[in-house]
DNA sequence: CTGAAAGCGCTTACAG
DNA sequence: CTGAAAGCGCTTACAG
């Protein structure tokens, strides 16, 4: 069975085509009777209007692409969630893509995202040194918004938390527990938050007086297997941590697989402290204190950013901070070192 | 700045719209020259062809329509990543929506898809009764790949794990280890998979010679706060059971999460053993037992799927059944039961 | 191998 | 309020 098109309806309901292109639209008003005619029409032939010709004809499109850098990772399980949400109360769909943190499959992505034209794009950049495809992007007219991570000489809406804040608290909350020697497994400093979660252990350590151990820092990928690698170098040197700062999710899970495996228990032997919270921290080995991102509110704030930049291309550029907080559970060994009932 | 389109292209180049148009599609001869100068003239205006025209003219599309039932599970984390990678390896987009288990939402994004006039579908059915919605698109034209679970009434191809096999596996390893009063907690049987997996149950307790008991059966959503409701069940009762087999990750998270807050050791108190494993189950509170689904293979093949019934129509339809397998952690009690060395 | 022309299914000024 | 007509950016027989 071929498809129906306008044209089908047009004659079903004896209208002009114009006629049956309002009644869909909706914007333009249409006579009560024509419309009952055209209605009858859709129903009966069971038409759903091609959004490739309205797209190529009104120059509009109701698509939003999304690049994720990472779709292994739970965190976007959350946010992927948030943009869906928003995205679909406006009618609009998604089109997902997977970077893998890969430049050559990002710039590849953002070719078929203008190959799309989708409406706008939300993308969790892959490297912070883009500037060129996503400025190529710009100037092809579609708005941008950057999600999590930000890119150099690129302006453009931004939506991310406060990277540093969380884990300043992370740390600080280390430290208030008594640890003194605190490690810390960040990410790349090729990337924002790499650089920012970083700067909130070092400014922790600096408000408190103590000095930085590079010996005690460590720098991973954000994956899982870095977290597992780093952990074990820690805590095989001759002066291991009694805490460890961990700067994503899945690198903790990777340290905590180590520390298990091992048999160092947490937080008896080491404290852990994580940035990202998952919706089982509660249900791990040791159950996970971790600074929470707001990752849904994080997805639904990008679409309301791209919709408020297409209702208002000329706005300027915003970057909305979300803030993340400090989830306290046993990990960072709180019954350990403080009454329960501890503020 | 507007974007380039093929008539410009054509016009820096020198040469005709369909020539740029052959260029571009390479499946016919272009004199090597005039091909050089299309290219130029690409690089240096900076073209993407646009697809929506591609799409509307050529009445074929590059975009596969993938819609989840519940996009939090982490299930689909690597289902979605076999379904990207094996599609973009053929350069085909993926379009992805969640339905959230929600009839009325899968049927507006079938809707969607058909509007979209996607080369293909692969769903995971939010009910098995949605036969009419998904015939229509197949009269369409649209092949559809049913992911995970069947449908009544509906003729297409189908990629899924053996459900019951899995839990016969898992149950009967419970049997094996000693246990008595295995209880169950089970999906919707509303979903294929509910029933398969609370079959296998039933089939390992047969083979086994031992009752039904229905105060051990509870039957949940497959969503995390039913397995911590009924596990709460099943505990508080007058009778509660020395070990649980739980249809799905999510519930088995809920499931931990209250044996936990009660304090009921596992696998001393009571045993759990899940369908379904998570990247992150051996660190878990206490790691667990699980049906591992090949989910990244189920994403992959759903695609290798989709493009032989796009190379062959009339193809008959197939059903692809991966078999899952057991892994053996601690929440059985293995070690409790057994040696350590046991095979 | 190449170009002129038709047409995919829509939307939108334009005229009435 | 309604219809005839033009045109969005492509691809693809068709003719040469």
């Amino acid at each position: 069975m071929s498809k129906a098109t306008i044209n089908d309806v047009a004659k079903y309901a004896k209208v002009s085509r114009a006629t049956v292109s309002r009644v869909l639209n909706q914007n333009s008003k249409v006579d009560a009777k024509l419309r009952a005619r055209v209605l009858d029409a859709i129903t009966a032939l069971g038409y759903q209007p091609n959004r490739a010709a309205r797209r190529l004809r009104a120059q509009s499109s109701n698509v939003i692409g999304l690049v994720i850098s990472d779709i292994q990772n739970p965190y976007f399980l959350s946010v992927t969630r948030g943009v869906e949400d928003a995205a679909s109360a406006q009618q609009m769909s998604l089109i997902l893509c997977n970077s893998d943190e890969n430049p050559d499959k990002e710039r590849m992505y953002l070719q078929v995202m203008e190959a799309e034209r989708v409406a706008g794009l939300i993308i969790v950049p892959a490297h912070s040194d883009n500037s060129q495809d996503l400025n190529h992007l710009k100037k092809a007219g579609i708005p941008i918004i950057l999600l999590d991570r930000a890119v150099k000489d690129v302006q453009v809406d931004t939506i991310r938390v406060d990277n540093e804040r969380g884990s300043y608290e992370a740390v600080n909350h280390l430290i208030g527990l008594g640890y003194r020697r605190i490690a810390t497994i960040t990410g790349s400093l090729q990337l924002t938050t790499g650089q920012e979660r970083y700067q909130g252990y070092r400014t922790a350590l600096q408000a408190a007086g103590m000095p930085l151990n590079e010996a005690l820092v460590k720098f991973g990928d954000f994956k899982t297997e870095s977290g597992y690698q780093l952990a074990q170098e820690l805590m095989n040197a001759t002066e291991p941590p009694d805490a460890i700062f961990v700067a994503n999710n899945l690198m903790s899970l990777g340290a905590l697989r180590a520390l298990l495996e091992q048999n160092i228990r947490v937080p008896e032997n080491v404290a852990l402290v994580g940035f990202d919270d998952l919706p089982w921290s509660g249900e791990l080995y040791s159950p996970l204190t971790a600074v929470s991102q707001p990752t849904y509110e994080l997805g639904q704030e990008a679409v309301n950013l791209l919709l408020r930049r297409l209702a208002n291309p000329k706005a300027p550029y915003l970057t909305v901070v979300l803030q993340p907080h400090l989830i306290v559970r046993a990990s960072c060994g709180v019954k350990l070192r403080r009454p329960a009932n501890g503020s």
